[in-house]
DNA sequence: ATTAAAATTGTTATAATATAACATTATGTA
DNA sequence: TACATAATGTTATATTATAACAATTTTAAT
């Protein structure tokens, strides 16, 4: 458990009481005030958080969502499911689902130690409206 | 299987005869000597390419590679394989992967339509250097 | 404590990716 | 034909991300 800079953790603080996943740009104007100034300041930041697995990128997104699987120390192994309405975004923890991927060989028998993967879906609120 | 207008024959031409996955801007590039000069027009193809499964988008990178799965008809489930040294992508046709993608339901019992998954590692070129 | 390396920060400018808005033309089909 | 739908053309602008350079702080070894 390493201990995050300042800006690392103004950062990383705001991502972790979000609800949703937040863009860079939206986390640039709810710091500023705390004298985050430049999108530079910003990336860095999130590039560290992603790096030692505290936070996760959605791709299809471009927005950062802090991590909520204790067994992700590393980002290395992700899955997410995000509703195509109300882009609400669950991290997916399974047990069966990351040893299947884990274990997954291709063709060439090549194995992937790292992967992201993101399920498209409608969630439960959005399903029964 | 629908004809292509001309600037998405043009485009999807280009994306299909490329080893690598093209971003828009190359691809925009290389299409300008044939009356393609902006990058909406460039964009608007590719979102009809991407939306009747011709071509796909490689969310991390940024790129779009033409579909090389004849059983992906649509662009709802895409596997691929990264390598994070040289940039390969390969599109990953496995019966095993997709049943088990198409079948894995999350703790709520939700289960997922379309998915997009993508694997990290080294290619057999860039394992034995 | 001194020092050197590594990490973090600050700052300005710019590159790269993508969409808004509006007008026009082409295509399918009833 | 006539209508609806899809595709195109064009300009401007929004959004996402990095380059380049200088300074400061932290870490860890001497
Ligand atoms: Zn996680
Ligand atoms: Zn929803
Ligand atoms: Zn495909
Ligand atoms: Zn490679």
């Amino acid at each position: 458990m390493q201990t995050l800079s300042k800006n690392q953790q103004i950062i990383f603080d705001l991502i972790n009481k979000s609800p949703e996943p937040l863009k860079a740009y939206t986390i640039l104007y709810n710091v500023q005030k705390k004298g985050i100034k430049a999108p530079l300041q910003v990336y860095r930041a999130l590039d560290k958080l992603v790096e030692i697995g505290k936070i996760h990128k959605i791709e299809s997104r471009n927005a950062f969502i802090a991590c909520h699987n204790s067994s992700c120390q590393v980002a290395k192994a992700t899955a997410f499911s995000i509703c195509e309405i109300c882009e609400k975004v669950t991290e997916i923890s399974s047990d069966s689902l990351s040893k299947y991927l884990a274990n997954f060989k291709d063709k060439d028998g090549m194995k992937y130690i790292k992967y992201n993967l993101e399920f498209f879906g409608l969630c439960k609120k959005c399903k029964v409206k």
